[in-house]
DNA sequence: ATAATTTTTTAGGTGAGGCTAAAATAATCT
DNA sequence: AGATTATTTTAGCCTCACCTAAAAAATTAT
């Protein structure tokens, strides 16, 4: 069986593959948590399990299986914070923490009944895709709300799941997936994003909005 | 943090202590799975957490903050096992397996979210007591159905969790917790046992009896 | 009461997944 | 280009939870 280790190693290096396409050593000690050293050595176990594709000292990309893998954890993952939202009433700044440790333990025939249970879904509470069984991701990359310009208007898409206290925030003032947004202000020098949602507007620092992605062009609005 | 070993083997030796007061090493290495070495091993580091007391070579007895660990295990599986059941249409001989893996993952509020969508419940599917959070466990031993004589009649409490065959089983024939049954033959050495449940009877196997625990004269029926 | 047997503990090891410190390699600056 | 800095790998250790084989203690049989 594979550990625990790996499969959070896997699904680490396939969200930083995301942004990099190929990943360091340093970004994945970074965002595991771990030393540099410790990294270099699970590679290499990933690697000879043929997970990973390792050239020396220029990074490592999954392989066909890792990325099978990675997908598998993380529709664990996804399936598992919808399904702690929706049937067991958890704010959604804490679903991500108690299905961290879900994901790893839970049969197949779990993931089945809470997937049936939810009407078969695609996406997560933070509007992250939720990989199919056969390893199907809806692609969709959309704009952060930092880069719109004044004028721009859409609906929002996803927000960054990493930050429990940024979820918070965005909940409570109703910037939430589906919500429509339009920038009316943006100040220079990386300055606030002022948007409106419905009726309020909310004064956002850029930081905080790039963790809000926004469909510009929403083909269907829920 | 207290590690998933050390939470199985607290709640194993809860488990035994239930049966013969203190628990001897060849008999947790036995329902571990483990070599007695191991056992003594970890039996010693349990001692040095104040979590048992040992004498050695006499055997092991939790301490009270032991106890209270193994309470606090063993509610989350027979709640688990509960919710897998009623929430996720778990058959009653799969839900040991999974709440296996995940009782020793979920987080208090977990517990707490369950517990409350269960209606506070006080059984789990097999008719074993839940604890309480509080370390209050309903202690109500009932009699083996392999030890009643013919013309007893009662109603089933418990069945043993332990072996998924037995269950499919039993739970093909009726024989349920809180299904009324009535001892018509007990045949001689070792033989089977008749039992009348409301409309069919039933021959089982003196070993298959003793799986089944029945109230002789229930207070309450549901 | 001794001897034989069973149970438990000790001694020494293994593999997973971490760590730090040092060496090797790559990238950047002057 | 050569020196400096940053990144990655190697080397050597550690802890946890397991293992087998041997020694020690307790129990049972003669
Ligand atoms: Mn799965
Ligand atoms: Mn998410
Ligand atoms: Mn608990
Ligand atoms: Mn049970």
């Amino acid at each position: 069986m594979i550990s625990e280790a790996v499969q959070d190693y896997l699904k680490t290096i396939y969200k930083l593959q995301e942004d990099t396409g190929v990943v360091s050593t340093s970004a994945l000690a970074e965002a595991m948590e771990v030393a540099a050293a410790s990294v270099t050595g699970m590679v290499k176990k990933l690697a000879s399990l043929k997970l990973v594709r390792h050239h020396p000292y220029q990074g490592v990309v999954l392989s066909k299986a890792g990325e099978k893998m990675a997908l598998e954890v993380i529709r664990h993952h996804r399936l598992l914070e919808l399904y702690l939202a929706e049937a067991l009433g958890y704010s959604w700044d804490k679903v991500h923490e108690e299905a961290e440790r879900l994901e790893h333990v839970i049969s197949e025939e779990f993931e089945e009944k809470i997937f049936e249970a939810l009407g078969r879904p695609t996406r997560d509470p933070h509007g992250d895709p939720i990989p199919a069984k056969d390893g199907t991701v809806v692609a969709a990359e959309h704009d952060r709300l930092s880069d719109l310009e004044p004028g721009a208007t859409g609906v929002i898409r996803q927000v960054s799941d990493s930050d429990a206290e940024v979820l918070r925030y965005l909940g409570t003032r109703g910037l939430v997936p589906n919500a429509p947004v339009e920038v009316l202000e943006k100040a220079p020098f990386n300055g606030p994003v002022t948007v409106k949602t419905r009726e309020t507007s909310h004064v956002l620092g850029r930081d905080l909005a790039q963790h809000i992605r926004v469909e510009t062009r929403p083909e269907d609005e829920t």
